[in-house]
DNA sequence: CTTTAGCACTCTTTTTGTTCAAGTGCTAAA
DNA sequence: TTTAGCACTTGAACAAAAAGAGTGCTAAAG
């Protein structure tokens, strides 16, 4: 990335091109005389040759063997996307199709990116991944607490920006009453409204018992021990739900050539399936950045996916980072293809109705979960 | 199964089991030479290949070609998995550790069954599913209709038996008040509490409306809009919540030889990945029912599987079905290991420690979700 | 009548050798 | 600076041969 690409002659790039063009297309070491019959090089083979060899002493091709061709080096395929995006005039002919995909009466931001994956994975063909913004950016605009029994109660919490629902059932060491549930209710909306995970601290939790002791006549002790379990309920919520990782298309790995090598294949659906290196990779990408980031082979922070390329762009709507969409797939992938689709995507949901529009009645799913108290 | 295995001598039964057996452990087909030296067979490798030649006319064993030893066929395998579940005596070496690895302060559903279906994929080296019970059993315990804003409410619901909270999201074509919807709650837990998605019909609908209207003194035409939007909302909930599917382990899938195929392996993945195939494919099988069930080969009713093996057992939690649990892999599985291995995880389960006695102030996680209303 | 040793036979796997074609690097000429 | 030509390397493809595994059958032994 930082290596000097303007020593490269204008002839060199070119030929530099072609070969990664060439080989994403074939999946096969390219050679001089191909290049100069289908690759639209006007010289010889022989001069191809020359420049190849010093192209390779560059570092931005490999031989796999004596009498083979050339394949690019990672790289090459850097300078090949590099230059890519640069000139990159978004191929517009599917757009339309795209915006069909995704327009069916979408409520969900879960659907939408559930959705926006497996477009994502259809168009391109290779397997896809969303991702959920990460916690420490989620608040919460509205709490309620819902009294079970004695022993019990839920609290659901609505996510502002994306509006998830998420619940928490709690249990209680000590008996409540259902009043002192609505009282809760009222507490967390009062001090916990729009507070990010990062914002909660001792002194709020000082406030939120005071408030709760002040209002409910209640036990100190009880009414501390409540909002300290159920703040600590609420902070591990919004910790799990940010950073979700949802895959889409795994069957295609297996389409491609590089993934009929069993040990690389392994490897990555390893690395799918433990979900948690792809998280801490992908977390370190700023969040509220618009640029479709590029990650090709050692590039990337999973080791494992060291000779896959990754390419990974967040998703806006109406302005906020709602998750991001990301493609995984063999280091010899159809950029342009993959850059525009996801391009796209990213903008079709970005310029997505806002959901005040919907139709009217509109159920808007939300989720689920299971808790064994009993 | 209905085929008489009465007809086998003996003999024939011990060097089917050792033939079935070696191969589990080998992978390879077995000759008469290995059994006789290795298989604990006392017999010289002749007499052996008579009974072999006969036990093949039977039909329970094949032969990939002609220098090859024999493979257990469907029905081999078939005769194996039943006398091995008649005599079976739960080999408990395991039993201690698996107890370990689930008594990790389970409280909620989702998560005994995410770790069972661990435990089980680590155990046996096979890919583990998890299922939930299916929605015709679901009942509503309890419902809370939170009041978002003028054109938005979310319904939480609370599962009977398992506890699960599932919320939905939904927006309204005209606008409500906040006491409207505390008076919608009301109504919910009234009419539908208990009652199954069966059960769910125009007459109640009409009782519901009418109880509303009355109540609230609204606009008939209104009550009645809110409601059906409502019970549409949960009705479809309520499907959701039943019959989710959840697999752990696939990359074990590639640790199996048989697997190595690419083409068997891309069913697999497929088969998996759709979902749809595999939920109704088990979804016949009796969710009351405690045994153990094998599916070996052509008996799966996924037909893109039939050529794995499927084994499946329902999971009860104080007597309530909590969801299933099932191990796939190839035909040749070590059918004793995923056994007993399923068999005690169903058992350590089952007497889990009821949930009130958890310590105090557990904090029972429950789940999430989005929608889009913005 | 049952079991077993022996052997010819079949079929797969592995090895070996040969040929072929691809693609290169280098040299010398244009 | 470019190009034609050629020797060289190397993997891929194919065929033939050899090796190995396991069988079925026959005939002898218990």
């Amino acid at each position: 990335m930082s290596f000097d690409t303007y020593e490269l002659s204008d002839r060199k790039k070119s030929i530099l091109k072609a070969i990664v063009e060439a080989h994403i297309k074939l999946g096969e070491p390219v050679g001089s005389k191909y290049l100069m019959q289908e690759g639209n090089i006007p010289y010889s083979s022989a001069t191809i040759r020359n420049e190849m060899a010093e192209l390779e002493g560059l570092g931005y091709l490999e031989q796999p063997h004596t009498s083979a061709g050339r394949i690019p080096s990672e790289l090459g395929y850097r300078f090949y996307v590099d230059t890519l995006v640069a000139q990159y005039d978004a191929t517009t002919q599917e757009a339309g199709q795209l915006k069909k995909l995704l327009s069916v009466k979408q409520a969900e931001i879960d659907k939408i990116l559930e959705n926006a994956t497996k477009v994502a994975s259809a168009m391109t063909n290779y397997t896809a991944l969303s991702l959920r913004p990460r916690p420490s950016s989620i608040t919460i605009k509205k709490y309620e607490a819902v009294y079970l029994d004695p022993y019990s109660f839920i609290i659901v919490m609505i996510a502002g920006g994306s509006d998830s629902v998420k619940t928490r059932n709690i249990k209680l060491p000590f008996s409540i009453t259902s009043d002192l549930i609505k009282l809760l209710s009222q507490v967390l909306n009062v001090f916990l409204t729009g507070i990010s995970i990062n914002e909660m601290n001792i002194s709020l939790m000082v406030d939120m018992e005071k408030y709760l002791e002040d209002n409910s006549g209640e036990d100190k002790k009880l009414c501390a021990e409540l909002i300290s379990i159920t703040v600590k309920g609420i902070y591990e919520t919004m910790n799990e739900l940010g950073s979700e990782i949802k895959f889409e298309g795994l069957n295609r790995l297996l389409e491609h050539p590089e993934y009929k090598n069993l040990d690389k294949l392994q490897k990555m659906i390893s690395a799918i399936e433990s979900k948690e290196d792809i998280i801490k990779a992908v977390s370190t990408i700023d969040q509220s950045d618009d640029e479709t980031k590029i990650f090709i082979g050692s590039e990337n922070m999973v080791k494992i996916m060291d000779d896959s390329t990754l390419i990974y762009k967040n998703l806006k709507l109406n302005g906020k980072t709602i998750g991001a969409i990301g493609i995984i797939g063999p280091c010899r992938m159809d950029y342009s293809k993959v850059l525009s689709t996801i391009d796209r995507l990213s903008e079709e949901i970005n310029n997505m109705s806002s959901l005040d529009a919907l139709p009217p009645g509109t159920i808007i799913k939300t989720e689920e979960d299971d808790n064994g108290k009993q």
